[in-house]
DNA sequence: TCATTTTATTACCATGTGGTATTTTATGCC
DNA sequence: GGCATAAAATACCACATGGTAATAAAATGA
């Protein structure tokens, strides 16, 4: 009945709009398939969802992921980061997880706990880019690694999220390259 | 019939949780009065969430927009905002305007409207704000003025929206300060 | 006091939601 | 072919939403 085929197309509709403002009714219709298949499929919404999450984070986290893991340096990782942010064609319409995240209580248990996995492993990977610039010497300053984690990660939630609201790649750019300009050492 | 009290209850329910969370239904319950008799004073759902967030605007944020145009010097007034954003107990479950700008979707002409409204003037103010930093030279750098108004803009709605998060006021204090130290010369 | 107007309520409507019992269609298998 | 089995769709459920027509209650004026 063409499982992959559902996910595609919930995939795109959620991430062009919002999760929360897909209803299943209209993914079914979208993707030419009765409510009953989906539900066999995938057990409800929640299980739609999480399957959806689960793909995205292979196909596309999993590139920013390699990204920040890269072992190359702190400035020319976050150079790498800001162009994803700011430059990539996918993150036109914003990220899905971003999205998400954002309305985290409008989520089922499954999709809420995936996120929340994603967000644990997202900030476990800065801390470590940041403790490996830190002890490097390329970071320097007081402020402590997790601190600088959480920022780093906000930051490029922000971004993203910015453009996706229509705001022009060069404006977002700007942005982030000046939030990130506290990790140079002037 | 007393449309203060639903004005009051309306604003903490949207306020507390999210405008696209509560339903009309709710308001008047919680408000203790029929449905007729909300929508032949406010019109829709619409009028109801536009006088929410007129109410809110003279009540909150009037205040956060007499720091901006105070006429303190500019680290004085970040420093001012800082606060707010960080430790004012009234911005515990975040801010009403910028929920509702995150939710521009699903907001109907009117509110939508005042929205935009209420964004046009806060930037206006930081525009100024930086520009009189500027020419007083306690600004320096490339930076545009417009540009520097956007991330001053942006960071503090990222905090405050951290804060409704559940996010502890010191981290927020924190990441806000991080991200404001661009505006210091060093 | 009685009629008029204003205000509030009850009860409803159409629509959309996530989810499912029931029936139809297709797929092996002998 | 004929029959069991798995996969699909139709038609429905209960519920919640924004919004309103019909109606009752209360205030107001003469």
């Amino acid at each position: 009945m063409n499982a992959d085929k559902v996910l595609d197309v919930a995939m795109t509709a959620y991430w062009q709009s919002d999760p929360a403002d897909v209803s299943v009714n209209a993914i079914c219709q979208m993707a030419g398939i009765s409510k009953p298949s989906l539900y066999r499929e995938f057990g409800s919404e929640d299980g739609l969802k999480r399957a959806v999450l689960d793909s995205y984070a292979e196909q596309v986290l999993s590139d920013v992921f390699m990204i920040v893991i890269s072992g190359n340096g702190l400035q020319e990782t976050l150079a790498a980061l800001v162009d994803f942010a700011a430059a990539d064609p996918r993150m036109e319409t914003g990220c899905l997880f971003y999205k998400m995240r954002a309305g985290k209580h409008r989520l089922g248990p499954e999709t809420l706990a995936r996120v929340e996995d994603i967000d644990a492993t997202a900030r476990s990977a800065y801390v470590a880019l940041l403790q490996a610039a830190r002890d490097s010497g390329e970071w320097q300053g007081g402020l402590p690694v997790e601190a600088g984690a959480s920022y780093l990660g906000e930051q490029i939630a922000l971004a993203i999220t910015q453009r996706a609201s229509g705001e022009e790649p060069a404006r977002v750019r700007e942005m982030l390259t000046l939030a990130l300009s506290v990790f140079t050492r002037r």
